[in-house]
RNA sequence: GGCCCCGUCGUCUAGUGGCCUAGGACGCCGCCCUCUCAAGGCGGAAACGGCAGUUCGAAUCUGCUCGGGGCUGCCA
């Protein structure tokens, strides 16, 4: 979800101001990556309707570029290696903390001479290379929404940039492809602006360029404002789509964690948004991600989207839950009545079950059950509905129920949830009328008279 | 611990010294509408973390403090 919102903030960004979007899938870490994750990215970005102009470009393909600027920074003095093993490092920053010093390479193999490092490599030690980081002075730069950011160096230890498996850090790519690629904005999380100066410098040690301009976004933040993990449930895009949540709602009700217009305006198509954006609108503090928020904008883009549209979006949903054969006439009609009232595509299609299921799977849930037989005077109620309704116009206006249930003098709306029990299987769902006209008449009647039959004989009319 | 970022209703936010007895949205509560549940309409409760200072005047500026978050990795 984070990452979805970074990639959408960096693509309205391009769009706003007509730029380059590119693509750039930063897997240096070969042994966490995984094949199913970086092809999820591109499908997902599909899928929200965030298209990229540039890649996208695999860092995984590009470790000899890496590995020649560091040849460079080693070169120009920039850069040293570092013979330390992780024991040693583990050991001695155990130390510095024990003796109230902040941890952090030491420097141990910043000035070793040629021969030192010959021996050292003899004895079979791992070898990384670090970024030997200026041992005083002050690294600032203006962040885009957050104004300069300074840091002294001191601060910053020296730092790895090539593994001792001779794999790049992602600093080092990260400067090396900024560079290569002629990226002017780099738009990301808050997570990354104590980063920034590691690639400012290796990047200005590499090329002393103009730099790319920097923009960090605030973080978003679980329910509970804990950092957003696996656990807290549904957080990976997949999941809501498969939740039946719209592109459009999730690029909606994401653009405004952290980002509003000045107009106030909620619910903005992507075009209003790209219109209507620009990084000087970003918030600077996180933002929790509320569900409820989410659901919200997602009802209204139900409601907003044609028909036809709705169709093509639920259709999958519709499979998955009544299988291929399904008739798509009914489906049509129960998404028209059912649009006005939707959450997410999951639950509508869930509330049209009863028109799908096969008649003698039909079964009434067990509240709505209880609900029903507890109604004072349910059997005569359900005699007269099936009686109004053997002889109506098949219509929505002639199936209306009323006229029959206040001839036993009974409020309709005090009794009607008995009718939907019986003829949807919950006492809530689409409205009545019009879903009786889409069962037919043979199963309504059916259905009414199981209904009428499982109360048993006591109340039954002559 | 050190360094950095941030701090307006429960949540997302508007607000850049007087337009603020702080506005909108979600959520919540109530009422209306109503064939159920929703949706919709109307109304309500609900916030400037604290303390100093600057100023005629501070949510807006400054300092301190408290709180939250991030980084501090041979992860990104």
């Amino acid at each position: 979800m984070g990452s979805a919102r970074t990639a959408l903030f960096n693509w309205l960004y391009a769009r706003h101001h007509g730029a380059v979007f590119a693509l750039r899938i930063e897997d240096t870490d070969r042994a966490r990556s995984r094949d199913e994750w970086v092809q999820g990215i591109p499908a997902i970005l599909e899928w929200l309707g965030l298209d990229w102009d540039e890649g996208p470009l695999l860092q995984s393909e590009r470790t000899d570029a890496y590995l020649a600027a560091a040849a460079l920074l080693l070169d120009r003095g920039a850069a040293y290696e570092c013979y330390c093993t992780s024991e040693e490092l583990d050991a001695r920053n155990e130390g510095a903390r024990a003796a109230g010093r902040p941890p952090g390479y030491d420097g141990h193999c910043r000035d070793l001479t040629a021969e030192q490092r010959a021996a050292l490599s003899a004895e079979g030690r791992p070898r990384t290379i670090r970024f030997r980081t200026p041992d005083e002075g002050v690294s600032r730069f203006d962040d885009a929404i957050r104004g300069e950011v300074a840091v002294e160096w001191s601060s910053i230890p020296d730092f790895v940039i090539v593994r001792s498996d001779g794999n790049p850090i992602f600093f080092l790519a990260n400067a090396v492809d900024d560079l290569a690629m002629g990226i002017t904005h780099v738009i990301r999380g808050e997570d990354l602006l104590d980063s920034t100066h590691r690639v400012l410098a290796l990047r200005t040690a590499i090329d002393d360029g103009e730099p790319p301009v920097y923009a960090h976004l605030p973080l978003i933040l679980a329910a509970d404002r804990s950092k957003l993990s696996k656990r807290h449930g549904a957080i990976a895009l997949e999941e809501f789509r498969d939740a039946g949540y719209l592109s459009e709602a999730i690029c909606n009700y994401l653009a405004l964690l952290g980002w509003a217009p000045d107009d106030g305006r909620e619910v903005m198509d992507i075009a209003e948004i790209v219109a209507a954006f620009d990084l000087d609108g970003v918030t600077h503090a996180a933002a929790a991600f509320d569900h409820k928020k989410l659901d919200w904008v997602n009802g209204e883009w139900i409601r907003r989207i044609p028909l036809e549209t709705l169709e093509a979006r639920a259709q999958p949903f519709a499979e998955a839950a009544f299988g291929p054969g399904f008739d798509r006439g009914t489906f049509r009609e129960a998404l028209r009545i059912g649009q006005e009232r939707a959450i997410t595509l999951v639950s509508l299609v869930e509330q049209m079950d009863f028109l799908f299921v096969d008649e003698a799977a039909f079964e009434i849930e067990p509240a709505s059950w209880e609900k029903l037989a507890a109604t004072e005077g349910v059997g005569a109620i359900l005699d007269a509905v099936a009686a109004h309704l053997e002889q109506c116009e098949w219509t929505p206006a002639g199936t209306d129920l009323r006229p029959a249930l206040e001839a036993l003098s009974v409020k309709p709306g005090k009794v009607m949830h008995a009718v939907y029990s019986a003829v949807e299987g919950r006492r809530a769902g689409l409205p009545l009328f019009e879903s009786i006209v889409l069962l037919g008449r043979d199963r309504v009647l059916a259905r009414i008279s199981a209904a009428r039959s499982r109360l048993g004989g006591a109340t039954a009319r002559t």
